[in-house]
DNA sequence: TAGGCGATGCTCT
DNA sequence: GAGCATCGCCTAG
């Protein structure tokens, strides 16, 4: 939960043999120990598995059968909990990511889990990589001045819904999911 | 521009 | 076989 809140304002970089692209974190949310809501909540499988590995690992996972999901895992080896990353404004590669995602929309490149996954061409063989000094994928510190983080409830979920463990950057234009959703 | 809704196919029970 | 941490199109304002 800490994690969450500290990953806003750090920068997701992708190096790709096409080039390279990045994007500072603006929204994510919490899923954390005993979380109905967490994939990890049933125990270990072998889809989530990579969330048991320790800390600062990726956790991707394909959702709805087309769309994928990037998390970052938060707790020691053994313990299932992550930090998923919904949404990014795009500050490298911009270029590309337009060419990836066909649109040439910046608000829309990165606003949304399956959105920045397409648009950083983050796939399934990036599952279980360490995220901190990672050859392909790695978060960054923070460039810019602190950000104003505000919470909400989350997103898109049924069970637990009503946590308020969605964290975002309030002043970001880049945010995913309805407005309406009022901070704290 | 914002909100509603249905297609989608993988994963777990 | 049912549920799902979503997306993009369509419509209304």
């Amino acid at each position: 939960m800490d994690l969450a809140r500290a990953l806003i304002g750090h920068v997701l970089v992708r190096d790709a043999p096409e080039g390279r692209t990045a994007g500072q974190i603006v929204e994510v949310e919490a899923y954390v120990l005993e979380d109905p809501a967490s994939h990890a909540f049933r125990g270990m499988t072998q889809r989530n598995a990579p969330m048991f590995l320790g800390a600062h690992r990726a956790y991707i996972y394909r959702i709805y059968g087309t769309a994928l999901c990037v998390n970052v895992t938060s707790e020691k080896r053994g313990l299932g909990a992550a930090v998923l990353i919904r949404a990014l404004e795009p500050l490298e590669g911009l270029e590309l990511m337009e060419r990836r995602r066909g649109i040439s929309r910046t608000r829309d490149l990165c606003r949304g889990p399956g959105r920045l996954c397409e648009a950083l061409a983050i796939g399934t063989s990036l599952n279980g990589g360490d995220l901190v000094g990672g050859p392909d994928l790695w978060i960054a510190r923070p460039v810019l001045p602190p950000p104003v983080v505000g919470s909400s409830v989350r997103i898109g979920i049924s069970r637990a819904a009503e946590r308020r463990l969605r964290f975002y950057e309030v002043r970001s234009a880049y945010l995913s999911g309805p407005k309406s959703l009022s901070p704290a």
